[in-house]
DNA sequence: CGATTGGTTAGCCATGAAGCTAACTATAGG
DNA sequence: CCTATAGTTAGCTTCATGGCTAACCAATCG
């Protein structure tokens, strides 16, 4: 029930960039060099491996250095926590739509028996709510 | 292919918060006075409106004022849209791992092939990568 | 060796985010 | 009418973010 993981906070803030976005768009299909993820950026490198340094210890991205190059590749753990996130509002909100057309079907039930009852106040005006 | 969408900037942006996490996770389950969203959380009226406006400003949440009293209720279609992102990510991601794993079969099978073909090279060390 | 390439470190600046208090508006209730 | 309630506005601090330049390693390459 506690969900207050920092890592989600991390996730969501570096996502919420649109170069990060792209970076991570571009590791979806395979894993890349600094500078070749840099290049379709105008941008300083310096201001560029920021966004690299984020979304590393976000935990979206991992890196590894050869000779004098950093290769780039996704960590789809963080990516699948986040979504997991969205998934679990999304079965709260459903339930929740559930309970509220349950709820409008039972008024409409009990609104049609009445009208059985005594048909003279079917015109009544909507009712209170 | 533009996915430059300034609202996913701003949903996830709202979402890298844990208060509006919060909120908007107390929002699935039905809508709410600001009063009411307020009181579980240590801060000052006007500090956790911010919130609030952040997260109408995302288009995550949506309020109303009657009398002097504002409710609140999620607005699913942001949720939903950043949840999307996620799916497309993830479909490319596995779309890249089969695809990965069919390169890897036909090795394995190119390698079969080969050690039919001259069994006493089976042992052969890894090969190039 | 010496120059180039690929990345890194350090430090600066402007902007924006997150919090606060204090003072104000406007409805509801007595 | 008066007061308490529910938000709102204004203005201030502090710290994080996103960008830059300049200078600095450390592998390659000629």
């Amino acid at each position: 029930m506690a969900n207050q993981s920092p890592r989600l906070d991390q996730v969501f803030a570096a996502l919420a960039d649109p170069t990060r976005r792209a970076i991570v768009m571009r590791l979806c299909a395979g894993e890349a060099s600094v500078g070749e993820l840099a290049d379709p950026f105008a941008m300083a490198l310096p201001s560029f491996m920021k966004h690299i340094h984020v979304l590393e210890t976000s935990g979206l991205v991992l890196s590894e250095k050869s000779g004098r190059v950093r290769t780039c590749r996704l960590s789809p753990d963080a990516l699948l926590g986040a979504e997991d996130w969205f998934q679990q509002q999304r079965a709260i909100w459903e339930a929740r739509l559930d309970r509220f057309e349950a709820y409008v079907m039972k008024l409409k039930k009990e609104k049609e028996r009445a009208a059985a009852k005594r048909p003279s106040r079917t015109t009544k005006r909507k009712g209170s709510e």
